[in-house]
RNA sequence: GGGUCAUUAGCUCAACGGUAGAGCAGUUGCCUCUUAAGCAAUUGGUUGAUGGUUCGAAUCCAUCAUGACCCA
């Protein structure tokens, strides 16, 4: 902290003083400087202010529900303990709010009830502190449940003042920079938290019932592939190597089939090098799920199910709202080819175009804008994104994609030019990407040469040629079936979230003043 | 990458070319059944950074930093 303290002084273009740019400790030297003396005054009393533990008999929630009935204006003699942060107080702290993780009970410190000392150090509190205290439980004349507090003890001493509980912490920058601070101030952050840690519990439930196993594979790869991305590059310094961070599970979990497993699956943190948006951020969780003899037909109905499910045990119900629109996860979801629903859309059947030369024609009647897109299946894909994606705002399974497009998906059993590929679109906005995968190994090799050539050519999303992957599709990779869903874009339909940063703890943020790794100062930091 | 907007006390915001302010928080008293909330007094600022215009800049201009929104 100091070392921190001791860069953001330097004084060079660094945002402001307060909270809206960065924990800068001396900013608040203020405020903290009364904290410390009231925790200095502890000290000299014989108080510890950062004991080791406190034995509660209650959370709040639990008091709340076992005394409901408890008339107003009534004592008890029940004693109980509690403990939390404390985050407001009245009449000078004759009434304290008292947080826990499961919500508030109001504490009654009268002077009848406490000694002079234990009056006078109530003084030496601050909103934000951790108590626990010990006293009985009554229901006050206006109604509020409290707890008569006849002793406490300080189980931490904060140092920093709270923002305004009123006013609130609505600084988006601020709020992001310190998820910590929202999420004491704003419950909001923590309720989505919840959802998006039960969201992902009742994945895992789904498929491990369905006899699904979750299989860990490498963060840290010579080759990043199985998606269309830009990498990451790290080093292993005793290798002396180059690695890039996955962009995709898919090519390990393929493996995982070859290999003899026959339903895998792995929630896994994704790393992609690209921009920040409301609805991207550099890492990012993806499930991606596999399983052999099955094909896209049967995993848009596995899909339907294991969302619907998830959505119903979250939130109770198959519709919600999100953001201007309500969603309906009720079954069937609505399957259109990618073809049909350009045409639908701009009266305009692409399949009939025959070459790149008339695809970006077509583009450019449509008032689509390319931005470098090389095949005719490319140009479709750019035609369909801009022109029907954003139509598509119930649940919605596109199918049938181009080839060009899909390197490692099985070529379509009757369409030609097409292979057996389906996106799930809903609000607008891409949430799964599901295929037949493709098994033939020499249709393998060559789509991802033709992708290597890309790159070579110097275009850096383009796929390299992994000839592992390629060796291990020769041993025999039996039909399979794969989808990869977002979850973070999952769970922000299901929280109503406006930015993926809202369902993330702590999302990606530039840094205020770069640091240089391994300079002088972080090394005395460390 | 482009455009628009934002950055002032711990928090939330005023002041729009002429002495930087308010509410809350903090501090000090008094007060002991309150729910944004007892009463009174009071402290607190390099106006994100660096330059420029001006007698004078939080305010106008330029550049930079960070963020938000929209577009690509």
């Amino acid at each position: 902290m100091k070392v921190l303290a001791r860069q953001y002084n330097r004084g060079f273009g660094q945002r402001g003083q307060g909270l809206g740019g960065v924990v800068e400790i001396e900013s608040t030297s203020r405020l903290r400087a009364e904290r410390l003396r009231k925790l200095n005054e502890l000290r000299a009393e014989g108080i510890n202010p950062y004991p080791y533990k406190f034995v509660r008999t209650h959370q709040a929630q639990e008091l709340q529900e076992k005394y409901k009935d408890l008339a107003a204006n009534t004592e008890t003699d029940d004693e109980v303990k509690i403990c939390g942060r404390v985050m407001n107080e009245r009449n000078t702290w004759m009434f304290v709010d008292l947080y826990d993780c499961t919500g508030k009970m109001q504490l009654f410190c009268h002077k009848e009830s406490l000694s002079a000392d234990q009056l006078r150090r109530l003084r030496l509190l601050d909103k934000g502190d951790f108590i626990g205290v010990t006293g009985t439980v009554r229901r006050t004349k206006a109604g509020e449940l409290s707890v008569r507090v006849t002793d406490y003890d300080v189980l931490c001493k904060s140092l920093q003042p709270l923002p305004d509980s009123w006013e609130g912490f609505t600084d988006v920058e601020a709020r992001y920079r310190h998820r910590y601070i929202d999420m004491i101030m704003n419950p909001s952050v923590r309720e989505t938290l919840l959802k998006r840690a039960l969201a992902v519990r009742y994945m895992r439930q789904f498929l491990d019932s369905r006899g699904f196993l979750e299989i860990e594979t490498p963060v840290l790869q010579t080759e990043a592939g199985g998606a269309d991305a830009r990498p990451f590059v790290t080093h292993h310094n005793t290798l002396d190597l180059d690695l890039y961070m996955r962009i995709a599970t898919e090519l390990h979990l393929k493996r995982l089939i070859i290999g003899g497993f026959e339903k895998v699956y792995e929630i896994g943190r994704i790393f992609r090098n690209e921009g920040i948006s409301t609805r991207h951020n550099p890492e990012f969780t993806m499930l991606e799920m596999y399983q052999a003899y099955g094909d896209y037909n049967q995993l848009m109905d596995f899909c339907e199910e294991m969302l619907l499910d998830i959505a119903e045990k979250l939130l109770g119900v198959t519709k919600f709202k999100y953001q201007d629109c309500e969603i309906d996860f009720a079954r069937p979801w609505r399957r259109v080819t990618m073809h049909d629903a350009i045409a639908q859309v701009t009266g305009v059947d692409v399949g009939a175009i025959s070459d790149f030369k008339e695809a970006v024609k077509v583009a450019s009647t449509l008032g689509v804008e390319l931005k470098g897109e090389d095949s005719r299946g490319a140009v479709i894909n750019a035609i369909f994104e801009a022109a029907v994606e954003h139509t598509l705002i119930q649940p919605t399974f596109i199918v049938d994609y181009p080839k060009e497009i899909s390197p490692l998906t099985k070529a379509h059993r009757t369409q030609p030019g097409l292979v057996e590929r389906f996106e799930l679109f809903i609000y607008g906005r891409e949430l799964a990407n599901g295929y037949s995968e493709l098994s033939d190994p020499q249709d393998q090799r060559q789509r991802l040469e033709e992708q290597s050539s890309k790159k070579a050519a110097g275009c850096e999303e383009a796929q390299p040629l992994d000839l592992d992957f390629i060796l291990a599709m020769e041993y025999g990779m039996p039909p399979t079936m794969g989808v990869g869903i977002g979850i973070d874009r999952l769970v922000m339909y299901l929280t109503d979230a406006a930015s993926i940063r809202d369902v993330i703890a702590f999302p990606t943020m530039k840094p205020l003043v770069k640091q240089e790794v391994g300079s002088k100062e972080n090394v005395e930091g460390a």
